[in-house]
DNA sequence: TGAAACCTAACGACCGTTAGGTAGGTATAC
DNA sequence: GTATACCTACCTAACGGTCGTTAGGTTTCA
């Protein structure tokens, strides 16, 4: 059985404040150095309140990833279903997660961090399974995209991990930055695609260097990326 | 001031040790949840012995990311030096760090884990500046390959960024699964550096889908990425 | 009247760190 | 030649502090 069964979203307003004062703090500093008595101040209670809504530590950590996860799933079937073709889609898949993360940068932080960061005992499972089933979703679409003629290049699995790498990451690195808003936008979201989908070596350039490439004339679309200010 | 400044190496045996120890338990728990007390237990020594040799937790964790990103940061450097043209230069960069990060898998997983998991007071600050200062050497080689004209679609930065993603997030993933040197091979490297030139896209795909790219007849060189088998 | 929502006060376990002591080697003074 | 001083390399035993958790009592409201 999957450890991915109902989780009763939060009902009551503490029992809210609770989950979002978590996932502030858990978002910061990650589940082991986020207390217990931090979650509970910043929300304004005591301890045992914390302990009458959640079982413990481990199950309001999960409740939370659980109820955005859920969020995050929903929006990313929608768009799929509204979209047909696989390079429209993928648009679609990275402008919709650039939007989602943008709006709380809290969401994408908590989830790469526990994921990427230290093994947690009871809770790495939970995270992988959640992490694989969004990774099934863009496989999905990539498939169709090799069925369909429109992708090459190797496997499905293969060519999603590409495409995962080069979204996750990007919502990763910039949703820490200040101002993620003015950095996951929707330009960068397309240019990201393109350079999926058509590369960013010059025309001409062939595997071994300049001009190298024999085979004439190519006018393949470029990737025009929105500059990066590292800067603050 | 940097950060950076010279650590000494391990001298003694029980200190080099030590370290070992660190490395695979701060790789396998993370910084927080790794103890020194569990350090010590699996050098065979005492407390007040690791508190000989450094000054703190945190120190020891210092020297142990400076005295493995020098090894690592030196070799990206001769490899570079060895190597001409972006391409090429790129190629080497992803084999070189593929070699590097499957000889020990700890240290990839040390790496990222504590510079994409949660924030260590006292510790984020130098593992950002490791990390800026191997993104700069990247970006040098992606600047030279834009003001050679190997390169088009953005600025050096933002084109930089891509390859990281691309390169990072394969280490870091793979180098968790078991046998990532079955994984982290020169072929999955070339590849990788195929799609960062050319892209994923079959011939004739144009921006919107299928045959919507009216430029004519394209033969450009199409990565052939290795099967990525997610099971154990 | 009783269930839901919350409180005070403590539990034991583990954390990083250190005070203070010792065994053994080696350089120096007489 | 040997006594003294000093060094490195380690030890035992404890320090104060924070952690997640809970037993048991109180308020509030239907």
């Amino acid at each position: 059985m999957t450890v991915l069964e109902a989780v009763r979203p939060p009902t009551n307003d503490t029992e809210e404040r609770l989950l979002d004062a978590a996932l502030s703090l858990f978002a910061e500093k990650g589940y082991e150095a986020a207390s217990v008595r931090e979650i509970i101040e910043a929300t304004g209670v005591t301890r045992p309140v914390l302990y009458y809504y959640c079982s413990s530590k481990e199950d309001l950590f999960k409740r939370l990833v659980h109820w955005k996860h859920d969020e995050a799933y929903r929006n990313l079937g929608k768009l799929i279903s509204e979209t047909k073709g696989c390079a429209p889609r993928l648009r679609a898949i990275l402008r919709g997660s650039f939007e989602f993360c943008a709006t709380d940068p809290r969401v994408p932080r908590l989830m790469f961090q526990t994921h990427f960061g230290p093994t947690i005992p009871g809770i790495a499972d939970f995270l992988t399974e959640i992490a694989s089933l969004r990774f099934s979703i863009i496989q999905q679409v990539i498939q169709d995209g090799l069925d369909a003629g429109e992708l090459t290049g190797g496997d499905a699995a293969a060519l999603s991990l590409i495409f995962c790498c080069i979204m996750d990451q990007h919502i990763n690195i910039l949703s820490r930055l200040p101002k993620p808003r003015k950095r996951l936008t929707p330009e960068l979201a397309d240019s990201l695609v393109d350079v999926f989908l058509f590369g960013v070596g010059s025309d001409g350039v062939g595997s071994d260097g300049v001009g190298s490439d024999k085979a004439g004339s190519r006018k393949r679309r470029q990737p025009s990326l929105p500059p990066f200010a590292a800067g603050p």
